[in-house]
DNA sequence: TTGTTGACCTCTT
DNA sequence: CAAGAGGCCAACA
């Protein structure tokens, strides 16, 4: 099965079609982002920017890590050791709990991590926008 | 309500 | 080549 489609039937693409400008909001951005690093796929990763762009804020990528700021509380629990930023370092590996979990789970994936950074990480990334739209 | 923060990204010096 | 500063958006106090 792909994972274009969702469980409830409603693609990340609807969602977003939700908070759109053009109505209103009734998905938070944090949701959206929750949604979007729950379906990347195993062995896979991604960045802040490439969820921000494909939710339509790619300028502020920023937020996604906000959202990912309280991933260990929301739930389901939000892969977060799979998002990492542009350059596939493990920023926020100091906040997992333990900070070297995010390492370990990467590694557990088939991901090689070297020096908190990921090793082909384009290889491994995963474009949201790309397979969820 | 306004102000601050935040796991980023990009440009400029 | 390396380091620093700015900017963007949204949620929280």
């Amino acid at each position: 099965m792909s994972a274009k489609k969702s469980a409830a039937g409603k693609t990340v693409k609807d969602k977003l079609n939700t908070i759109t400008p053009s109505g209103k909001k009734e998905a938070s951005f944090f949701e959206l982002v929750y949604d979007v690093v729950r379906q990347i796929p195993k062995g896979k990763v991604t960045s802040y920017g490439a969820v921000a762009a494909c939710l339509g804020t790619k300028l502020s990528a920023r937020m996604v890590g906000w959202a990912m700021n309280g991933s260990s509380k929301i739930s389901p629990k939000v892969p977060a050791h799979r998002v990492l930023n542009r350059n596939g370092c493990l920023t926020g590996k100091a906040h997992f709990n333990p900070p070297s979990k995010m390492e370990a789970l990467l590694k557990k994936e088939g991901i090689k991590v070297k020096n908190d950074q990921v090793v082909d990480f384009e290889k491994h990334f995963w474009n949201p926008a790309k397979e969820l739209l």
